[in-house]
DNA sequence: CAGAATATTATGTGCAGACATAATAATTGT
DNA sequence: ACAATTATTATGTCTGCACATAATATTCTG
């Protein structure tokens, strides 16, 4: 006995060893918290700790009086964290750049409307371009509901991206993202500077206060964009 | 006073209803954990639980001495969860189907040797369709190396897909994930019954047991896929 | 024997107290 | 004034105990 796992990230390397090497294979029932305790000689509420962090990431199904067994299907969890555009871009080593393209009040298009659940309102329409090193990086398309961010409408967003006014003065609940692929269009590919119908890296986000809608916005990549993220 | 909040839950949400409020705005030092405990009328275990979550989340800093901080810029942190293929095919309500279209070992490109770092070995190369309702949904392209998939050579993939039994019975401990999009190349087209040119949504998987490499892939969406997170 | 009531059990969470650790602030020595 | 040492402080975590809760197993009852 290689004598005691003092804390939980101990026993959580122990438990991960165990599942790894196959001595805890998918779908086994695992021993109880307190058995483990005095196994590990730590106390159950460490053990707990370590099991809930490594349930977390989607090696273990717990449920009550059940007991705690190994994922049969661990679904992989990859986590990618969504900064603003300037702290990516600089910390990709470039100089970042912002051009405003285009600032008005409109009514959005159907999708748009059905998105927010905003109904016939005029909402504050975005167009923007965000550089890295002097060349085209991301197109930002974004509709502004001024109901949802008291005080946009102050904002000119010439020399400031929406981006990060919007991160900084409005508060949200929750939101939703959605990553896909689409061909440039004629005029996508002009402000990006690529060709037309060419593959761009497409991230749609929604975001709402409670049950208001917030912003919504369509980011379209340079061709050649990718989003990493780790198991 | 509403009275106490006794569990972490409640302190969690008293916590995120201040930040959202701008009771307690970016940037911001809150009070530490002893104080809001005395607040709250809890442990300070339930207060740190209920932050520690919260920081979790990526709405507080945390660092030991300088206390406790809203975040100035709240990372969003998006996770999406990358089950088996088959899992999210009738998870959308379709009948899956799958076909082999290549098995064969081989001395993978340069890109695919750089990033599992194998040198001059021969892999096990895997080229799969994935079907949604009988429609091409995914093409698979994976390198499997076989010292890091023991019995791997004995699958045919003929009928059950390498994604399914590489999760199975190959343990990893871990990987990183690239989402891009690209352009369909002639051949892809082709397998994937779109036009070539068209914009597909790609992910690229390596995954490594230790120092190891188990697996490359790189799955191809038929056009129109996306991929969906909550924040 | 079916179905309802009850007991059992593993995890979930709370508490108070203690010590560890990292980062900052204050003090000291040169 | 500056650098090195020491004190302070907020978070990080462990412990042992208690009770809550959900899910299963068992017993009781018609």
């Amino acid at each position: 006995m290689t004598t005691a796992f003092r804390n939980w990230q101990a026993v959580q390397q122990e438990v991960l060893r165990r599942i790894h090497a196959r001595e805890w294979a998918p779908g086994d029932l695992i021993p109880n918290e307190a058995d483990l305790a005095s196994e590990f000689g730590c106390a159950r509420a460490t053990v707990n700790r370590a099991l809930r962090a490594v349930a977390e990431a989607g090696l273990l199904d717990r449920k009550r009086k059940a007991g705690t067994r190994v994922a049969l299907q661990p679904v992989a969890r990859a986590t990618l964290s969504i900064a603003v555009i300037r702290q990516e871009v600089e910390e990709k080593g470039a100089r970042y750049g912002y051009a405003l393209l285009e600032r008005s009040m409109t009514r959005p298009p159907a999708p748009v409307r059905a998105a927010l659940n905003t109904a016939d309102a005029t909402l504050l329409h975005i167009r923007a371009l965000h550089f890295a090193d002097g060349a085209p990086y991301a197109l930002e398309d974004r509709w502004i509901n001024p109901q949802g961010a008291p005080g946009v409408l102050d904002q000119p967003f010439e020399t400031t991206s929406a981006n990060e006014w919007l991160l900084e003065h409005t508060p949200y609940t929750r939101g939703d993202i959605a990553l896909s692929a689409q061909s440039a269009t004629v005029a996508e590919a002009r402000d990006l500077g690529c060709d037309a119908g060419a593959a761009l890296f497409a991230l749609t986000r929604n975001t709402w206060n409670g049950p208001v809608a917030v912003t919504r916005v369509r980011l379209l990549f340079a061709p050649g964009h990718s989003m990493q993220a780790d198991l």
